[in-house]
DNA sequence: AGCCAGGACGGAA
DNA sequence: TTCCGTCATGGC
C-alpha cells in the first residue's frame, strides 16, 4: 500500500466526469484501468491510497497529475463570473489525468454521436475481445491488435460505424503513418493537425486526445453541453485569452457541471 | 415513441 | 469555403 498526497481530488467526480471510461466503484474505492496497468485506490480525505509496488508510484502521481497545483486555477477565475465560479467550485475535485494515448483515440472516436454509458461499455467489449489477458482482468488492446481486421469487424462490440474509424486508425498507427511517439513531443497546434490525419478524428476529438492524453491545458473540447452552455452563459462568447494554459481544466469543471449540476 | 448523444465524412452547392 | 445528409445504436 502506497500513499500520495492529494488535494482537489475526487475520484467519484473524475469517474463521473466523462474523461476516464475505466473507472469503476469497488468497495469503498476504485479500481482504475490505463493502457496495461491497473491499480486500486482508496481516497482518505486529502490521502490516496494505491494499491501499487514503490516503484509504479511515480507513475500513477503523473497519471493523476498530482504534482499540479489546481487550486491555482480555480482562483485564477474572474470572480464577477459567477456560472464558472459555481462550475469549478461543484466540480474541484476534479483533475485532467495523464491517460494512455492510444486508449484516448480509441475512446473519443468511439464518443462521439454517443452517450456515456454506452461509450463505457463499448471500450469493456474492446478490451474483453481483443485486449491481452493478465489474468483476470485485460489490457487495452494495442494498435497491432485491431489492425488487420475488416473495417465492420468492431460492430459486434457496439461500435456501429465508428467501426471503420477505429480499425483505420489502428491501421495508421500500426503502420507508422501516423507515428504516436512522436506525436508526444509535439507542440498543441501540432499535434492537434497531425492527430487529424486519423481517419475518424476530427477537431473535437482530437481537443479531447490532446487534454485527456497529452495534458495539452490549451485543448478546449467544444461538443454539444459545451454549446448550450456557451448560447445560455456566454452569449457574447467565453473569455479563452483570459485563461490561457488551464483553458481545459476549466471546460472539465463546465461539462461536468452542466451533465450533474 | 421519439429525440438526442463529448462528430466526422463525403459530396453538393 | 460552407452546408447537408448520412452514419448505428441505445439511453432517457
Amino acid at each position: 500500500m502506497q500513499r500520495l498526497k492529494a488535494d482537489h481530488l475526487d475520484l467519484a467526480q473524475i469517474a463521473a466526469s466523462g474523461q476516464c471510461f475505466r473507472m469503476t466503484a469497488e468497495g469503498k474505492g476504485f479500481v482504475i484501468h490505463a493502457g496495461d496497468r491497473r491499480v486500486s485506490a482508496l481516497q482518505k480525505d486529502d490521502i490516496l491510497e494505491l494499491d501499487c509496488r514503490k516503484e509504479d508510484l511515480s507513475f500513477w502521481r503523473s497519471y493523476f497529475d498530482l504534482e499540479t497545483d489546481y487550486g491555482q486555477f480555480i482562483a485564477a477565475i474572474d470572480p464577477a463570473d459567477e456560472y464558472l465560479q459555481k462550475a469549478a467550485s461543484f466540480g474541484s475535485g476534479i483533475r485532467i489525468l495523464r491517460q494512455d494515448l492510444w486508449e484516448m483515440i480509441v475512446t473519443f472516436l468511439i464518443s462521439q454521436q454517443n452517450n456515456l454509458p454506452r461509450i463505457r461499455r463499448c471500450i469493456e467489449n474492446l478490451c474483453s475481445r481483443y485486449g491481452e489477458d493478465r489474468g483476470g482482468w485485460r489490457a487495452f488492446p494495442e494498435p497491432e491488435a485491431l489492425a488487420d481486421l475488416p473495417e465492420d469487424a468492431l460492430m459486434p462490440c457496439n461500435l456501429g460505424y465508428r467501426s471503420k474509424y477505429v480499425v483505420r486508425s489502428a491501421r495508421q498507427a500500426a503502420s507508422g503513418e501516423v507515428d504516436l511517439e512522436a506525436i508526444k513531443e509535439m507542440s498543441y497546434p501540432r499535434v492537434r493537425e497531425e492527430l487529424q490525419k486519423l481517419f475518424g478524428v476530427g477537431g473535437k476529438v482530437a481537443d479531447c486526445i490532446c487534454l485527456f492524453a497529452l495534458h495539452h491545458l490549451d485543448a478546449f473540447p467544444v461538443d454539444t453541453h459545451i454549446r448550450q452552455v456557451f448560447d445560455a452563459q456566454y452569449p457574447a462568447g467565453f473569455p479563452f485569452e483570459r485563461y490561457r494554459g488551464f483553458a481545459g481544466v476549466l471546460q472539465q469543471y463546465i461539462f461536468y457541471y452542466d451533465l450533474k449540476g
